[in-house]
DNA sequence: TAGATTGTTAATCGATTAACAATC
DNA sequence: TAGATTGTTAATCGATTAACAATC
């Protein structure tokens, strides 16, 4: 097995993954890492530089082919398979992300959806049925999921966190405002709109 | 003026404070650089090597005073005052966005929503009635708004980034998928879930 | 006092960037 | 050929970490 990617590195990758995929959509069939680098903010240099760690993908005074380069990356990142996802809420944002296309473009698939109020249990959120959050371990386990997405109220994450945990979830997504708490071998990646503008507003004010 | 932070410290920064916050909701009146390592995955040494650029903000064998210590870092960010946003897209996502508590706790009201679907126009989401995107410049000028959220299908994501450049709007955060062209002026953070989520699993199979 | 945690140093490592030869 | 863009070097800067004295 190759290296172990370092963390900058594999976030950069990602961007790039993400305007190729993009770029392919849009018919470039050609982008140079100038291009790149305008749409991820990543300066051109480091971008070539990630890239030729791994091989001789562009063409000079040409650029890179973008679909190839998309499949050389997502070589490096292992990010071939397909992957189904747990979603925890069934209330807005829980249906926006259900219905979101942005998923599948990526092979990953939101395989179920849990609840806890018994109300929303049994209705039907994009072409999926909600299920009770009783049924997670079973779902998990059954549709091999090891991500879990957490939109639900702050009041409720821990709850929801915990039983996703319990299922066998090892990566948590977490949309809620609220700190958790998870043991060592769980992942967590707390996503706050908020705080991303505020570092935002920062470099914009000074 | 104090020296402009490196971007890995607002970044840095930004996380503390988001921490902060909900540990001070939690009750905690103080929290140590461990703790806050723990729920940032950021390195406790790192922390207090941070912090201490500011000043002396700790107690040794005590640990910071939550509270104290966000006031701090607000001044460093200067985000201490209240900021207007404007969101285009009154679907699920936007309802989401506009419903989220997760705002004003940080000081951000989501001040106007736009959409360019005349059917959408003068319903009612949240507490606020949608408003055509014809309307954008006159509103977004008259309620100071320079921050734009695309929350839109990725169609109408360029028209949309366009109205709002034109009504005067400096940051853009977007969670479409689609590429957004912007003068140089112009800031564009883009969110993609699905992306995040292929970094994640990298971590997790590697 | 004993235990805990900050503030700070020193050393290492990775990120960033400009510059430019190679080459398409 | 002329123009463009990659691949790579070299130099600098910031991030990361362990270690530990200071001190609450």
């Amino acid at each position: 097995m190759a290296e172990r990617l370092t963390v900058g590195v594999a976030a950069r990758l990602s961007r790039y993954l993400q305007v190729l995929t993009q770029a392919r959509k849009m018919g470039k069939d050609r982008i140079s890492s100038q291009e790149i680098a305008e749409y991820t903010n990543i300066n051109a240099t480091q971008i070539r530089r990630d890239l030729s760690a791994f091989g001789r993908f562009g063409k000079r005074g040409v650029g890179y082919r973008t679909e190839a380069l998309l499949e050389e990356i997502r070589k490096i990142l292992r990010t071939q398979g397909q992957h189904n996802i747990a979603l925890a809420g069934a209330g807005r944002l829980g249906s926006a992300i259900a219905s979101s296309p942005i998923f599948a473009e990526h092979g990953i698939t939101v395989a179920a959806i849990f609840e806890s109020d018994p109300e929303k249990v049994g209705q039907r959120v994009g072409n999926m049925s909600v299920n009770s959050i009783d049924d997670v371990a079973e779902i998990c386990r059954e549709r091999n999921i090891i991500v879990g997405v957490i939109a639900v109220p702050a009041e409720t994450a821990q709850d929801a966190t915990d039983a996703l945990i319990g299922a066998g979830v090892k990566i948590i997504f977490n949309y809620s405002q609220a700190l958790l708490d998870v043991p060592a071998d769980v992942n967590v990646h707390t996503s706050n709109p908020a705080v991303d503008l505020l570092y935002a507003l920062y470099f914009h004010l000074t």
